[in-house]
Order: structure tokens, then sequence, then C-alpha cells
DNA sequence: GAGTGGTCTAGACCACCCC
DNA sequence: GGGTGGTCTAGACCACTCA
């Protein structure tokens, strides 16, 4: 691990041990690099993930300050696939409905950058959160980067398993929102009546080099909505 | 401006002029060093910014790429108050229905942290897209930092007059998302059918001391919302 | 193994906040 | 004007990719 990924998961750690609130002032930069044993752009690059995460805001002149939200219940729509940090007071379950290896339909294609004769592993779930529906979960992984997956994988995190048991690095995604209505089917699966609203959140996930290797289409309960961002404006 | 901004800058034109798409190479490093003339750490920062805004993407050992969605019409949910960016190909107008001084509600009072018995600027203003009803907006300022909006402000860009008349700086904000369904009131204002589906985004704007100033609830008209969030997943 | 991006340092100087 | 964060440099060394 990186020093400046150490520091800032112990600065991190510090201020939820502490419980320290919206606006509590963080020691200054000197004071950091002393205690971490560090020269100042290090530290400097610690804040900065920190900065990027919501976790803090720097004031010049002033300080580096606690940022922290109000709401609770809210998930957050950046920590991707993060249901279980969001609702860890709450109790996140999946069930499997369809996983098998098949070829991709024209959009997942287009998605993953691949061929409609190429493989890729499809999986359709529905998670429920604390009894009730959550969403309608339908993946399109690329086989030829996820060579093998199997229910057991599927029903615990996807992702870990992506990152610890097959090493590979996931690097950034696009994400596309849409609001409609329930058509029939995914009124069933959610248990809700055809025609009432949804969300619907298509994302493309990439490795670090660039390369796509799942496409989901996850289909909101309305009523277990409550997305959460923290924005940064400073860019321009 | 700081050199790594405009440097910043001169590369995401150049992108653009060049109409270079997803995984196109830039110059290596070095080239860029020799081109700018300037040190390998602000080069660095300047593609760290433009990794932020999803320009580009930086892969180890291998090189820079331009990093590009496909899709379009889609408006970025992140570059905040930004229609008129990203919407650019599109009319996009404002009608405004109400804007007065007056006390908050219990709601706004509470996320603009200030006391109900302080004055906040309310507008309540509907916006068009090639004259279909986008959104509903009701913002509520904080008047002690706000201190002056009259009408021709408010159908412009409140944002641009904040930044540039006031010379404050905007830091961060919190949004909220939630779907439901439309009130006969925001029916009547979007054109559309009590009952259909809505995307309601809360937003609480800071300046970057962290001091929350504009608190706004925008409902959208669900047939125009295709929202767009390009997310960085290397946070640990 | 050559090429390329990432980390880290030490230090100078600048810009902003607040008393 | 003292305190504090931000920018920028030059250079050493490290880690990953790809042929």
């Amino acid at each position: 691990m990186l020093k400046y990924q150490q520091i800032a998961l112990e600065i991190e750690k510090h201020i939820e041990e502490n419980e320290l609130q919206q606006g509590d002032k963080l020691p200054v930069l000197e004071t950091l690099m002393a205690q971490f044993n560090v020269s100042k752009s290090t530290i400097t690059k610690s804040l900065d993930l920190l900065e990027k995460k919501g976790v803090v805001f720097q004031v010049r002149g002033s300080g580096i300050f606690v940022r922290r939200h109000k709401r609770r219940g809210y998930v957050s729509l950046l920590s991707n696939q993060g249901f279980k940090k969001d609702l860890k007071d709450f109790h996140v379950t999946s069930k499997v409905i369809e996983m098998d290896v098949r070829k991709p339909t024209q959009e997942a294609a287009d998605n993953l950058n691949i061929g409609l004769h190429d493989d890729v592993y499809f999986i359709k779930r529905v998670r429920y959160v604390n009894g009730q529906t959550l969403c309608l979960e339908e993946s399109f992984y690329n086989k030829s980067i996820i060579t093998y997956l199997n229910n057991e994988i599927v029903s615990e995190s996807i992702f870990h398993y992506i990152k610890e048991a097959l090493g590979l690095k996931v690097g950034f995604s696009d994400m596309y929102l849409h609001v409609d209505k329930l058509n029939q089917e995914e009124a069933a699966y959610l248990g809700l009546k055809e025609g009432a609203p949804k969300l619907t959140v298509e994302t493309i996930f990439h490795l670090t080099n660039g390369q796509p290797f799942d496409f989901s289409k996850v289909t909101y309960n309305y009523e277990q909505s409550q997305f959460f961002i923290q924005a940064n404006n400073e860019l321009l």
C-alpha cells in the first residue's frame, strides 16, 4: 500500500472513530507532515484523495475541515457496487434468477465493445433490502476478461472476486440514468404495479486500461430509490 | 490562471478540435513537459484534473488516452448548473414564476444551516428545452451571502453572477435524488399527468469555505430525464 | 528491457483568510 | 502580518505494460 493511501485511510479512520462532524478542523499540514513523517506533497496527495471522496474540504489560508452530510439511508451513486458499505445498517440480500453464458444483445455488444458472436456471462438478479425489493439487475460480463463465474460468486460480491481472485483492476465507469414507467415484467419482479415510476441506471465498467468488461442495467424500486452524490465544483 | 489549469484547458481544446475519440493516445509525459515547458508534476496535475473531469484516463506503463462516451443528449449530473454546456445543441429557456425575499421553510433552514427568521431569496421557475418542459425548480438562497438578486439575473445564469459579480467561490455540493409520482401542482407546471414519474434532485451548494448558500429542489419531466455520470473507481 | 506513468522528497515562493 | 494551504520545480527511484 502506498504511503498517501495509507495516510488517507488513517485520517478517515480518525474522523470516524472520533465521530468528527461537518466543519470540524483537522490538524494543519505541518503537523500532519510531522505526524506521518512525510513530505508536504504526500500529505497533500492524501488530502486530495479524501477531498475527492467527499471526506474533507480544504480552505486555503484557513485549514482542513471534515465534510459530512446529514441524511441517513441514502445510497451513494458513485461508490459503485457499494450497497454493502452504504446500507451497512440494513440487510441486503439477492436472489439469482438467471445465470448463463450466452451471446450478447446488440445493446450489450455495443456497450462492451465486442462482437455479437463473442461470449458473455449473463446474470439476472433481484436485490432486497430489509425484505423489500430494491432493484432488478441484468449484467453482461465480457467472458474473455471475466473468464469464470459461478453461483456462489454471483451471490456474494462479484467485484470483490474480480479484484481479488482475478487480479483485475477496475478503472472508471460511465453511468446513464433514466426515469420511466415499469413494464409488466419489471413490475412483477419488484412487486409493484405496471406503470409505476422506475429509475434505470445503466453502467459500463472499465478496467484501468480502458477496456469495458461489464454492462449492467439496474431498475430500482422507486420506493427505495434514495441516492446521494457528493460533487466538487472546482472543475473550472 | 494557474499553469496546470491553463495546460488542462489547452489539452482539452486539442482533443475537441481534433475530434479525438475514446482510446486515442495523447503524447507521452516527456513530450508534454517539453511542449509546455513545465515540470513533470505540473503536467501530472493537469492530467489528474482532466481525469477527474472524465476527459482522459492514464494507464501506467502504457500512456494517456482520451475518454469519451458515445451517447448524445444526456446531461451530466455533476457539471452543476451546466445545462448551457451540456445542452448546447439545444435551446434552453426558463420562465420565472415567483421571486421574492421571505423566511425559509423548516426544510430550507435546516439545509442552509440558518434560522427560521433569517431572510432568503426564493425563486421558482420552469425550464424548457426546445419548447418542452424540462423541470420545475425551487431555490432558496441565503440572503446574508447572496445579498442581491433581480429578475434579469435570475433569467440569465445565477451562478455566473455569483462568481463574477459577487466574487464568491463555489466549492462543493451535496445532491439527493428521489424518484416518485408527480403531485397535481408539479404536473400542471410540467404539462404532465398527476401520478406520472418524476425525478427530484435536491442540491445544497456550498462556498469553498464550506458555507451553504443555496438549497434547491428540482423536479424533472421524466420524458426529458437523461442523465450521465462519469465515475472514477480508484477510491480504494 | 525499453518505454512510460506514478510516487516521493526538499525547498522556494505564492495566495488567501482572519485577526 | 502571522498562519495556512496551493503551486511549481528538479530529480531520484519505483511499478507497470508490452513487444
